[in-house]
DNA sequence: CTAAAATCTCCAGCGACTGGAGGATCAAGA
DNA sequence: TCTTGATCCTCCAGTCGCTGGAGATTTTAG
């Protein structure tokens, strides 16, 4: 009996550790982000092993780019909701990353003020003993800094 | 009675408030750096209170200067362990910094990559439907990115 | 004297995982 | 067929650096 479609495509139904592998995460974070709620109840095996399909490693991998990009999980969550209804207006999705963006500027900001800071210490240490350390002169007192805000 | 030292200065015992105020922090993060040994144990009067002078001011303040300044916590141990010996050489400290500086630096390399991430990202979004929303579609295909790593 | 403020200890929670214990199940080779 | 090792399951505890609440006590101001 000859099979209709043969060897038609495996059909592809993944284990947890093959869709860690395909995603980039590991097993125990896909299972915390069932958890939570961020992924679906996924469906059982009868010996209750978890089951995926292709669907899941593209939604697994728009969590993990989006939490790589430095979205916070409540924001996935909402762009996930936004991603799983196309005919919505995008504006709420362009909103929270526009949001997101001035986060990240802010975030660049303060760091470059703190490298500035580092490096001044870093640059005014002598070698010598700790007694003149400027590295331990600067933590001491916040007046050796440049900025008032870190 | 006549006090023998007539109200002389106040010696400046701080209660644990009066110190968070000083050095601007909470009070349980007093009480925290205490439990791991951030700050030793304080002195305490007969009803159990802490008691801090102006030495301890400094400390705090040394401490949480060098949180804002992104030091974790196991760093500013070795650092207060220097600070407190000032007759060793600062070739550690300065050691201590340096590596933190390079990881500063990296820091702000990986945040300005994703910066032009989500930039390009909300600079392309035509404000349409989702079903063409840019925002969405890098979030889910990597590929759509201009750096490996983010 | 009383009422409010400050402090104490203990414990639980945050976010976003990570890892281990102890047990079940699967796939492949001898 | 048996056995070994890999993979999976659940549950729970730990990470880091705090933060906050409950409930009891003590200090301080009016």
């Amino acid at each position: 009996m000859p099979n209709p479609a043969p060897t038609s495509a495996p059909k592809s139904v993944l284990a947890i550790g093959a869709l860690a592998k395909r995603a980039g995460v590991k097993i125990p974070t896909i299972r915390y982000y069932e958890s939570i709620g961020l992924l679906p109840e996924a469906p059982r095996t009868g010996s209750n092993r978890r089951t995926y399909d292709e669907a899941s490693v593209g939604r697994l991998r728009f969590i993990r780019h989006a939490r790589e990009l430095g979205f916070e999980v409540e924001a996935i969550r909402q762009l996930l909701t936004l991603a799983d209804d196309p005919s919505r207006p995008c504006r709420e999705a362009d909103l929270l990353a526009r949001a997101h963006l001035a986060e990240i500027e802010s975030r660049i900001t303060r760091l470059e003020a703190l490298r500035d800071e580092v490096r001044r210490m870093v640059e005014g240490c002598d070698q010598g003993e700790v007694r003149r350390c400027h590295v331990i002169e600067v933590l001491a007192d916040h007046a050796h800094c440049l900025h008032d805000r870190h």
